[in-house]
DNA sequence: TTTTACAGTATCCTTTTGGGTACTACGTAC
DNA sequence: GTACGTAGTACCCAAAAGGATACTGTAAAA
């Protein structure tokens, strides 16, 4: 084991939150990989479960995933082809990450009427924020 | 309280934790807030411990963190300027989640030896991959 | 016989993000 | 009287990310 640990790096990434963010960056991937640790899903699947995103996104998100060894992708060579996709044992490791990010959305993100706008629980201190003081 | 909850939203974000990652995305937030958490810091602090960034990020980054209430920014009328960023209560709240994040950059993120490309643990299965099995 | 499902590619275009450089004002130190 | 430190803006440009649309091939179903 002769590379630094990321933690030793003084430049780039700076430091290891945001080493861990370059493997979580790119629009779609937190969902994919939320999805994903429930279980293993085919492509379509998956593409069902993020009503949004387009098949060009949805195969570039998971490539990326897969080159860097967080999701497994198999192919079964049949016709129509099936091709299955599944955290790998590193990308379990994530799990307590996923898990966070989750918990803290849950808690403090807000979805405005509208629809399409995100807002914190801050304004106007809500429930979340609340239940700090408690 | 009667905005939907995150984990209502079937469409956008889609889920928890694509919500909350909204709110870290941006090349240098994450070491901002990881700096952030251990106390107050003037403009020019901030900077030093993030060498790579120039002045126009660091102000947009910071100014994006205010927006969303995360971070406050105090300003003292005084020559020359003082300007203090520290994280709100709510800011406070991410705690956990810097830490988990924190946490996996460290066990599993490795710099390679040419210094600015990353790599995860599982190539080779070094010791935290190996952890994970004891 | 046409359509559907599957798991993608290929091509092009727009938007967003990030970076480089120069500039500001003010007071103090040299 | 020139330079330095503070905390920024303004302006422009390059690169990256994301999205729309159309296309592929095979087998089974309608």
């Amino acid at each position: 084991m002769s590379l630094p640990r990321a933690k030793l790096v003084k430049n780039f990434p700076g430091c290891p939150v945001e080493a861990t963010l370059t493997y979580l960056d790119g629009k779609w991937k937190g969902v994919i990989l939320f999805h994903l640790m429930e279980g293993t899903l085919r492509f379509n699947e998956l593409r069902r479960k993020l009503p949004a995103v387009t098949q060009r996104m949805l195969t570039k998100q998971l490539r990326e995933l897969e080159e860097c060894g967080l999701v497994s992708r198999t192919v079964y060579p049949v016709v129509p082809p099936r091709v299955e996709y599944a955290m790998t044992p590193l990308g379990m490791t994530l799990k307590p990450v996923i898990q966070a990010l989750a918990a803290w959305g849950d808690d403090y993100v807000f979805c405005s009427p509208e629809g399409r706008e995100l807002r914190l629980a801050s304004d106007g201190l809500r429930a979340p924020v609340a239940a700090l003081e408690a």
